[in-house]
RNA sequence: GGAGAGGUGGCAGAGUGGUCGAAUGCGCUCGACUUGAAAUCGAGUGUACCGAAAGGUACCGUGGGUUCGAAUCCCACCCUCUCCGCCA
């Protein structure tokens, strides 16, 4: 969410910086904000006058004045006509203030400065490239899901007849592959300083706009109707609220966690995309990063992050590129993104993988996560980042691809052999 | 799911209609005493919004209601705990 105060008082700056993103009025909004300003002066001011009238009348009856004397009546009657006059402004006064909410909650992040102009993907920019190409793309090279199919280690039809399409089956050496691969990114995370967690799953609906899937993405999500609670489209929801409502204090900074969790999408709008395959799947694995951090340091931190999730790829060899997101490409919450794209040779291209973010204090504003530094009057929102380390069933995918042997065997990349067991899947 | 108890400041805990943003204790900050520390003593110590400031407004789980006046009374809801039931 962003600071209305700062919408206020520096509207053109604002302007200009959401116009980078696509086209905001704020001119109802302002509108809005004055209007509801004004009132709350008016009411506050009448609800002095009130609070004055109920003191002085508890101070006469002490003094042992008459209930039913003129003086009395006189200030009750006095307390009744400025009730009336609050009782007015009130409602429209709360009216005001959801209205201004609910703009507030549409609208995206600022992007950074350094964000380049955009409109689409097309204008992401990439800023480096790692790693040889293991695979030429030249080369008949299979996609994943034949050679998963192949090697009985994934079964999508039969996961329709389970659940639906764009969900997988993984069976024997697949599903111990998927699991040594969380079991790899949580322990690399782990020793970079990041603290396992294992949260619900299930989240509420304030947990949902805390981090800001709700109120404009609602359609993007699976929810259990009878119980307001949604099946999280990633770890970043649950930890973000982790410390909803929270005064952390700054010595508590920066808090770095790592999560895995299945998510879950609808990918509603992606009918005819990535139909095939685990590129994009309703329900996936993911192990994310995420850190609360002094907003002195938050751009900082996105380096790291992004470095820490980079520290994957390179683990396992997988050649990757790294993109900054233009402003037409940035998420809903992000001011500063980079993307990791693993290099995929069935495709000939490369493919998202991971995703790092800086929110700032978009998400702080939102869930309300503020922190105190000693001896400083007040409290600060916290700045804060996440970043998939990483998308398991795509890395899974891209190391079916990278690692193909002429014998249609796969070999395990050494890092995993020892969580796999084994030196190759065949 | 059934029965009961309860939600007050960083924590513990008092407060059952008025001067209560809230006693007291602990914690924390500053000061005094001390060679230093402990102990002791003194002062201070919530958040948000409005305001240049003085000051004002709101907040005692949430939302409504009664009243000149609500932490306190009434209604609804939410949450937590204990016991029972069910159960990985």
């Amino acid at each position: 969410m962003l600071d209305i105060k700062q919408i206020r008082n520096q509207t053109e700056q604002v302007k200009a910086a959401l116009g980078r993103r696509g086209d905001y009025d704020l001119s109802s909004l302002l509108a809005l904000d004055a209007q509801q300003r004004e009132i709350e002066k008016t009411r506050s001011d009448l609800q002095a006058s009130s609070n004055e009238v109920g003191k002085s009348v508890g101070q006469k009856m002490r003094g042992g004045a008459d209930p039913k004397s003129d003086e009395i009546k006189a200030l009750k009657d006095e307390g009744n006509r400025l009730k009336q006059e609050i009782s007015e402004l009130e409602p429209k006064e709360r009216e005001l203030k959801v209205q201004i909410e609910s703009i507030l909650l549409t609208l995206p992040n600022l992007p950074s400065d350094s964000t380049p102009e955009g409109k689409s993907e097309d204008d992401n920019v990439e800023v480096r490239r790692w790693g040889d190409e293991l695979i030429d793309a030249d080369k008949t090279c299979l996609p994943h899901y034949e050679i998963g199919e192949k090697l009985g280690i994934m079964n999508f039809e039969r996961s329709v007849k389970v659940a639906q399409s764009r969900f997988v089956t993984l069976i024997g050496a697949g599903a111990a592959l998927e699991r040594a691969l969380i079991s790899f990114m949580l322990a690399r995370h782990t020793d970079a300083g990041y603290t396992e967690v294992l949260p619900p799953i299930l989240v509420n609906s304030d947990s949902m706009q805390g981090s800001g899937q709700l109120p404009k993405f609602a359609e993007d999500g699976f929810k259990c109707d009878r119980d307001d609670l949604w099946l999280t489209p990633t770890a970043e929801v649950p930890l973000t609220n982790l410390h909803r409502e929270e005064v952390l204090t700054a010595e508590q900074l920066p808090i770095n966690y790592c999560a895995y969790t299945p998510c879950f999408r609808r990918e509603a709008g992606s009918y005819g995309r990535d139909t095939r395959g685990l590129i994009r799947l309703h329900q996936f694995n993911k192990v994310e990063m995420y850190k609360f951090v002094h907003p002195d340091s938050s751009f900082n931190e996105l380096e790291k992050l992004t470095a820490d999730a980079e520290d994957v790829l390179q683990q396992l060899k997988l050649p990757y590129r790294v993109l900054e997101l233009c402003t037409g490409d940035l998420g809903f919450g992000a001011t500063k993104t980079y993307d990791l794209e693993v290099w995929l040779p069935s495709a000939g291209k490369y493919r998202e993988i991971s995703s790092c973010s800086n929110c700032v204090d978009f998400q702080g504003r939102r869930a309300n996560i503020r922190f105190k530094e000693s001896g400083k009057k007040g409290t600060q929102y916290v700045h804060t980042l996440n970043g998939s380390g990483l998308a398991v069933g795509r890395t899974m995918a891209a190391i079916l691809e990278n690692y193909q042997q002429a014998d249609g065997a796969i070999a395990v990349p050494e890092v995993l052999q020892k969580y796999m067991g084994v030196d190759v899947i065949k």
